[in-house]
RNA sequence: GGCCAGGUGCUGGAAUGGUAGACAGGCUGGUCUCAAAAACCAGUGGUCAUAACAGACCGUGUGGGUUCGACUCCCACCCUGGCCACCA
């Protein structure tokens, strides 16, 4: 059995320099292919420590399906870039002392070198750098068109601060500790203990605090209805979906306007369930709505406590006025508002865990209904009334009725609602609502506008120019006689005329790039503005309009803008035209939408929402010609190490480098397809690959000593035929389907069959004179040596392992597909092999006989008999475990079907 | 609190109404070896039973149900993981 052994070094280094010399993965003109297949794997940010086998797993589960689409004759475009532009890059520079530039520099060409070692099919002549020069010109140009187009709007928000990262972070980038996996610290980076309500940087895990700032935000909830309606339209995983819809969190309701008592005005709510309105016993509002609407209705004796609340509320960050557990505070206003439904005088509060931002920022009290106004009706000792609606069929109201009887609440009976479910109680309440118009009806979403600015150095400068002289004067940007006569686009029109269409004296740059200039100081101070604003000669410019002194926007945007586009870029990277235009318009009506998205179930809200509303505009603004960016989505799962998930601060990440080193890149590949379903959360051991090598040698030995002289019996060979054609079928549809384990797992069972068959012949040869074989042989186990399988069939057999194996092991396959098969052209460039379904059926079937539904024998039966009920019926019935359970028993009826099985009921 | 995914040998996992545990890993025994490693061969869910062969019973989180037959479908419950969340 000894032979060359697998040299995988050698093996690996040859053919991956061979594809690159070949260019095989390189389309030279992609407007000329047919067939084409845009294979997508979400770029990576280039960290300092190198990919890890998490992405490993992900980018090989991406480059195993290309590689088999590219065998069933598609043109595979499968570009790989770098998402280098952001704070994860920033920090560690930072960390390291290194400015990014020169960081990057050094960290993506290790990504490279990593991927290349991996073997994965990339066409390396058209990669995308989000912070290169000419990508981010481009991502400058994106936002100028969602400023035009009137969806980049500047306000002032309370934000999400993180003291140590110095920058303002999303609602996204914002969770509690557990949710980051960090032990949170506070803004001096000493580990603190978690509490309740606790938030944390999601990067760092510095406890977060709120600052009030001015900040760009993009209007993703304008494209809420059409990201929520493409949901149908789109071949995603469905958890991803629910996860998208229950971001976008549309709900419908109404608006109920309640009169101020002797105020002569209204105050409006917002809620999903009307139906128990006639239950609301208060209203609290938020202290945002109280100061803007409230403050002057107030009568003096109440009002310095009221400020008092307001104040105190508003100094307080979100998360410290709301988290689990918090008793309620709050403040009586001294005003009343009329429930006119039964005229109920509704005393009016304030406190601080109504938000502003949500519905209209104030709340009706149903306390009978709702846990949170029932606790807060309890705290200040409000009536607690419940309506009946309905047959309360929903147990969870049962127990809330129990509670409010226990807690002396008052029941009500509506006979206004009387007898219907939840949903036409509430349907019938809207419409009465809007009929005497008290209410108008609208609808809630919990999405909120896209907060891009952040306070940092590594990111493309946010193309804006502000001139005090102009925003004196009340310029816009275009003149309102241009705004007029702006056309209408598709059925979405520019945001014209709207107050907060252009903010202040802000305009746009209209040469680009406004290059981010390389300065030593580029850390975050923490002052509110970004590094940026400490260099003159960057920010200070002449307004681009009326010539005077003004100053850039020294904020830079988010990573995750880079992102939202970066799929457009690759196919038009090396286009002439692309020095004019972010992509090519011709290659992006041939190439786009990518065909395949592979990628992180970790952005379903994140990456993923914003990429397809960047998509949707552009598509708006008649640039594309689609509105889905990802028309097929696969979210992988993430890889497990000792039962947790990898990261640096566990100390349990996986370096594929030196199992490539140890192993070869074929059987990491094979290791990390095997381990477990690509959805799943697979757990990386150290045994497991080592395994794994055994396989490849296994299959290396079935080249080396078996390829020639086989002498098989005719009846071994019809086995490895039907056994052949039924693991084309089954790894075909596996790999589809993404089922890679499964796959593999059936090529393992094919390679132990050949390895049989090919065993029991170099036995057969040897018996003669190998005397030490002699205790293997046994009658029926020694091969008839005048009947020989064809050598053909035999070549045909090993020819399809390596076409199948191909997309798991391409250096191996390659390799095998050189040196032993003596094929010429790359096996990259074979076709997949094709089965024939009538080669999948077995000669003989085996059958299990079931009395009762329980096993009771099995009988093994040419494939023709097995369909034949009374064959099996006859031929089971004599079998001697089948005659002693059946003894003495009437059989009342006999299941049968063909082929698969036969079941006596007695 | 809401939504989602899941619970199968010692481990990763197969099996989506028809022989549960494919394929691997691990372990045990054997062959080879001075020895070890590697390689190869055999065994490996549990209990009972047998000289051995045969065999019987139990077994997919728990309890019910549907079915000739349930890991799979239905109902209730328990547990684990993930995402969202004082969202009105």
């Amino acid at each position: 059995m000894k032979g060359s052994s697998y040299d995988h070094k050698s093996v690996e280094s040859k053919w991956q320099k061979e594809w690159e010399d070949q260019k095989l993965f390189s389309q030279v003109e992609l407007v000329l292919a047919k067939n084409k297949f845009y294979n997508l794997w979400m770029f990576p940010y280039p960290s300092a420590e190198g990919l890890h086998a998490g992405h490993a797993f992900a980018s090989t589960g991406s480059d195993v399906y290309g590689r088999y689409t590219r065998m069933n004759g598609y043109t595979v475009f499968q570009p790989i870039g770098y998402d280098s532009f952001g704070i994860h890059s920033e920090n560690y520079a930072i960390k390291i002392g290194e400015i990014p530039q020169k960081m990057l520099e050094r960290t993506t060409k290790h990504y490279e070198q990593q991927l290349r070692s991996l073997g994965h099919a990339y066409d390396w002549t058209r990669t995308v750098t989000t912070s290169s020069l000419d990508y981010y010109k481009w991502t400058q140009w994106l936002f100028l068109q969602l400023f035009k187009s009137g969806l980049a709007h500047r306000k002032a928000a309370l934000v999400n601060w993180c003291p140590s990262c110095k920058t303002v972070l999303s609602d996204e980038q914002v969770m509690t500790p557990a949710q980051a996996g960090k032990d949170p610290k506070d803004a001096q980076g000493k580990i603190t203990k978690p509490k309740e309500g606790m938030f944390v940087c999601e990067r760092c895990g510095t406890v977060v605090e709120k600052k009030e700032l001015e900040q760009w935000f993009l209007r993703i909830t304008d494209y809420a209805d059409k990201l929520l309606e493409n949901l149908g339209k789109i071949d995603w995983p469905e958890k991803i979906k629910i996860a998208q819809r229950n971001w976008i969190g549309k709900k419908e309701g109404i608006t109920i306007s309640y009169p101020i008592e002797g105020k002569g005005v209204s105050l409006d709510v917002w809620t999903s369930r009307p139906d128990t309105n006639f239950g609301a016993t208060f209203v609290v509002v938020s202290p945002e709505y109280a100061k803007k609407n409230l403050i002057n209705l107030i009568v003096e004796d109440t009002k310095q406590q009221f400020e008092e609340y307001i104040k105190s509320s508003l100094s307080k960050s979100k998360d410290d006025r709301i988290y689990e557990g918090r008793k309620k505070t709050g403040c009586f206003t001294g005003l009343f508002a009329i429930n006119q439904l039964n005229n109920y005088k509704m005393p009016v509060w304030v406190a601080d865990f109504v938000l502003a931002d949500v519905g209209t920022g104030a709340v009706v009290g149903v306390p009978g209904h709702d846990k949170r106004d029932f606790e807060f009706a309890k705290e200040f000792g409000l009536e607690i009334k419940r309506v009946v609606v309905g047959s309360d069929k929903d147990e969870s109201r049962i127990t809330r009725i129990e509670q409010a009887q226990e807690e002396e609440g008052k029941m009500i009976n509506s006979e206004f609602l009387d007898g219907l479910d939840i949903h036409k109680a509430t349907k019938k309440m809207m419409d009465y609502l809007e009929k005497k118009n008290w209410g108008k009806r609208s609808k809630n979403y919990h999405l909120r506008d896209w907060l891009i600015s952040r306070q940092r150095y590594w990111g493309a400068p946010i193309p804006m120019i502000y001139c005090q002289n102009c925003a004196k004067d009340g310029k816009s940007w275009f003149s309102s006689e241009e705004a007029r006569n702006f056309p209408k686009i598709g059925n979405w029109k520019l945001r014209i005329g709207n107050s907060d269409w252009k903010s202040g004296g802000w305009w746009p740059e209209e040469v680009l790039p406004v290059e981010l200039p390389e300065i030593k100081d580029y850390k975050p101070e923490g002052t509110g503005k970004g590094p940026l604003a400490n260099h003159p000669e960057f920010y200070k410019v002449k307004c681009p309009e009326c010539g005077s002194e003004a100053i850039r926007e020294t904020d830079v945007m988010d990573t995750f803008v880079d992102s939202s586009w970066y799929f457009l870029r690759y196919p038009s990277v090396k286009s002439k035209s692309n020095t004019s235009m972010p992509f090519d318009t011709y290659i992006t009506k041939k190439w786009l939408p990518v065909d395949l998205y592979f990628g992180g179930a970790e952005h379903s809200v994140l990456h993923l929402m914003y990429a397809r509303f960047v998509t949707m505009v552009l598509n708006d603004l008649k640039y594309l010609d689609f509105e889905e960016p990802f028309p097929k989505f696969f979210a992988h799962g993430l890889m497990i190490k000792d039962g947790a998930k990898m990261s640096k601060s566990r100390g349990n990440v996986v370096n594929p480098d030196e199992y490539i080193e140890k192993y070869g890149a074929d059987t990491l590949r094979l290791y990390l397809m095997f381990m477990g379903p690509m959805d799943g959360y697979p757990d990386f051991r150290d045994t497991g690959i080592e395994g794994m090598r055994r396989f490849i040698d296994r299959v290396w030995d079935l080249f080396v000593n078996h390829k020639d002289n086989i002498v098989v019996e005719g009846k071994d060979a019809k086995v490895i035929l039907i056994k052949m054609h039924q693991t084309i079928k089954k790894v075909s549809a596996d790999i589809q389907n993404f089922r890679y384990n499964t796959a593999i797992a059936s090529i393992m069972e094919y390679v132990n069959l050949l390895r049989d068959k090919a065993q029991l012949s170099v036995v057969g040869n040897q018996l003669s004179d190998n005397s030490k074989t002699e205790k293997l042989q046994s009658d029926d186990r020694k091969p008839k040596t005048d009947i020989r399988i064809r050598c053909a069939e035999w070549d045909e057999a090993l020819k399809t392992l390596v076409l199948l194996l191909n997309p798991f092991t391409p250096h191996l396959s390659e390799e095998v597909w050189n040196s032993f098969l003596k094929q010429k052209s790359a096996i990259q460039t074979q076709p997949w092999p094709k089965f024939d379904e009538n080669l999948t059926i077995e000669k003989e079937v085996t059958i299990p006989i079931q009395v009762n539904g329980r096993l009771r024998a099995t009988i093994t039966l040419a494939s023709d008999e097995a369909k034949n009920k009374d064959i099996v019926s006859k031929k089971a019935r004599n079998l001697k475990n089948v005659l002693k359970s059946l003894e003495g028993k009437n059989i009342k009826e006999t299941i049968f079907v063909p082929s698969r099985l036969i079941n006596f009921v007695v």
